[in-house]
DNA sequence: TTCCAATGTCAAGCGTGCTTGTCAACTGGG
DNA sequence: CCCAGTTGACAAGCACGCTTGACATTGGAA
């Protein structure tokens, strides 16, 4: 599942570091996450929700072929 | 973290079962979702919000407490 | 009363989300 | 040149999401 952080993140000058002391998860988890290596749990997917302002949708995009499945 | 699985569900006349099958998984998971026994994945989450047709941040509310953190 | 659908719950097992620690590579500033 | 900051990546370890299979309880229909 593709998503948008990396954009959001250096659109905010942020290093990967930063975003992940203010989210509250490691340096890595954040690298992670960019990289696509696997997707964050709902309630972290909230918190950058909320960091960025933006709906959970907009951030993480469903691969098409999830039609009732993950 | 709370959700609202339980009250959409019933509002649409569905067991548990007719859930999980429509979403891509078992029973035990809707009720486990439903008893607050754990969250879903952030793919389970999106899939859930589509089939409700309501963002995510409707179905799922973070405890306050989660200022930055899960 | 009998039966079945629906629900609640438990257990074992597997994959993954996130951690800390570590190492390598690249960059720009001194 | 040297360093510090940033990023990428891997490993081991722990906790959790989800599975199948099983069993108990409840409520309503026949």
């Amino acid at each position: 599942m593709d998503n948008e952080i990396r954009r959001l993140r250096t659109e905010r000058g942020l290093s990967q570091a930063a975003l992940g002391e203010a989210l509250g998860v490691s340096r890595q988890t954040v690298n992670s996450l960019e990289a696509g290596r696997y997707d964050p749990s709902l309630p972290l997917a909230l918190v950058l929700g909320r960091f960025f302002g933006l709906p959970v949708e907009e951030l993480f995009h469903l691969p098409d072929d999830a039609f009732g499945r993950r």
